[in-house]
DNA sequence: ACTTGGCACTTGGGTGTGTCGAGTGCTAAC
DNA sequence: GTTAGCACTCGACACACCCAAGTGCCAAGT
């Protein structure tokens, strides 16, 4: 009874089960697959493998299933994800290179990616964390009104319009402007609150009221609470799939439509030796979730946002996980200019 | 065999076939129901109906459901929608009066109309069209990239980063920008590409190679391209009514996600004397909808854009008419400060 | 120490049959 | 125009049955 052909066997299982939705049996693994053993050694085998809970019957006397746990093994023993076919690449590459915005290109993105992989597609802006402050401007809109514009050097651009308690004048504005902007230039934007305080300090009396109001308002902006979208695509790929997910598809829109818990989810996941991160089924943290498979990776500088897939816990993972890594790649190489 | 007794009968069915989900048949309406009369009188008022086409039998006897004639019918003769209650009326209030910023109003009300439906929401994001420019700034990123920044009057700031062919001083930017601004200070926005043309064709020759890259830029941000977003809430209340809708929520989820088919669908639906527009099943042009119904109306200024919910066509149509209108209305006066 | 063929056993799914109840259409009487 | 009554239809449900696929285990073979 050995060890590799074990493993060889859940192999089977899954591409198989992946393959037919439906248990697959003994008999049908060796007519399928080139084992050079009996049905009856594979039964052997199999129950072995039931024991160490990699599979599971879903009745008595009937095929097997995959279990999380052997999702896992399986996924775990992808040495090599094959890569895409070349006009996949091709497809890619000039659909994304077509886009002529940050908005533009991640809208493609997200499309490209659900609708090579069939799943959901799940992609986080890029962090404005890690970048730096490029550009800051104030207008003055209405006597007590102000545009505070923060531009970053990955080129996204914030705004907020501000009321000011009192009055302010054009000059005094500029003259705010000019302090703040030579204290913060070149600050990342992780580290802005923390400049803006010391700037904040050092300003004349005069202008420190109105600065506070202004202060706070570009703090926010540079907080994650603005930046960290996500945007979503192929939500119908869910309905396909039914019968995948056993309960009803419900949970799992829901999940979806929280930035909050997608949000959470991703930046949870951390990557293997691989550089591809993959959530199966239970080891989901989100109960809804306990169906759905998350494969995700980071894109960009510093591979800080995140971007991915979610589908049944019956994927095909090395397809997908090959697909995922490309667009990821692509991503970065296009956000790089 | 009285007219307004069928039209009573028809009202009857949709509301138990609402509350039930079961076709309804003539003993239980008067069961249910203190119609004065028998049942036998009942299945002549349902033969009648069934040959208007109003009702129809899912098979030989069984009871009636609706057509989507029959839902029109009994739409066109709600006369007043019943006003929300109290608290709820004072749940929106609070809601919407707590939001920051135009992007955060439009997230809770879509949120709070999902909610409150217990369907999806969509609401289309404030025309611009209508808003007239209130402020124009240009920022000089770097030797050849400007920042362009329009600020309309209802509140919505765009920008765009646009790299000119050759450098431009400082000066002449702001030379540039006090003619342009000074030109279309107040313009509307759906007027605004005529007016730049006029102000581009006076500038000075020097300014005017980069006057029209800028130019060009400030039209499509005016455009309707860039600002016709809507959003979506309440998708995995599809899935709840699963069963309603006889083959998948697919085709329902796909045409979701394409903006481009939710804005024409908006945009066709026009108001009844009611201020509320429905859209019944079959009535829909989009195949994939043809078991949905949507509910819409306009909000804000002269109500250009819509804001509604879609679900089965077996909805309670009268307290989802009433919410949607009580949302677009507060939505409205909110928008109005 | 594995592998294999054989065999008894389990079980879900499909099919055929019978019954029940809700519902209809129609007719004759009111 | 309404009602009671009646024969009829048809889906839903329950039950019995069989079949195919699959299992576990044992004894024999290598």
């Amino acid at each position: 009874m050995s060890e590799p052909r074990r493993l060889e066997v859940l192999r089977a299982i899954v591409e198989d089960y992946v393959h037919s939705r439906e248990p697959v049996g003994s008999k049908a693994l060796v007519d399928r697959h080139q084992l050079g053993v009996s049905s009856a050694t594979i039964r052997n085998d199999m129950a072995v493998l039931e024991e160490e809970g990699l599979i599971a019957a879903p009745h008595t006397s009937s095929g097997r299933i995959p279990t999380d746990k052997g999702y896992r093994l399986f996924v775990d023993r992808i040495s090599e994800v094959k890569p895409l076919s070349a006009p996949e690449k091709k497809a890619i590459q000039t659909l994304l290179e077509g886009a002529d915005d940050l908005d533009d290109v991640m809208d493609r993105t997200v499309r490209l990616l659900a609708q090579l992989t069939n799943q959901v597609a799940v992609v986080q802006f890029p962090r404005v964390g890690g970048a730096s402050v490029r550009h800051i401007e104030f207008v003055l809109l209405a006597p007590q009104q102000i545009l505070v514009v923060l531009i970053a050097s990955n080129g996204t651009v914030q705004q907020r319009i501000v009321r000011t308690a009192a009055e302010i004048q054009e000059a005094e504005l500029a003259e705010l402007r000019q302090r703040i902007l030579s204290a913060v230039s070149g600050v990342k934007l992780a580290a802005l609150p923390a400049e803006l305080g010391v700037a904040q300090s050092q300003l004349p009396g005069a202008l420190r009221a109105h600065g506070g109001t202004i202060v706070r308002a570009l703090e926010q902006l540079a907080g994650v609470g603005r930046d960290d979208r996500i945007l979503l695509a192929g939500t119908a790929n869910l309905a396909r799939s039914t019968g995948d997910f056993p309960l009803s598809i419900g949970p799992i829109l829901e999940a979806l439509e929280e930035q909050v818990v997608m949000l959470r989810l991703l930046s949870e996941m951390e990557y293997d030796a691989r550089g591809i991160s993959v959530r199966i089924g239970s080891e989901n943290p989100y109960g809804g979730l306990s169906e759905a498979s998350v494969v995700a990776t980071g894109y960009g500088p510093g591979a800080g946002a995140k971007l991915g897939v979610l589908g049944p816990t019956r994927m095909d993972y090395p397809t997908t996980m090959a697909a995922v890594r490309a667009v990821a790649r692509y991503l970065s190489r296009i956000l790089e200019e």
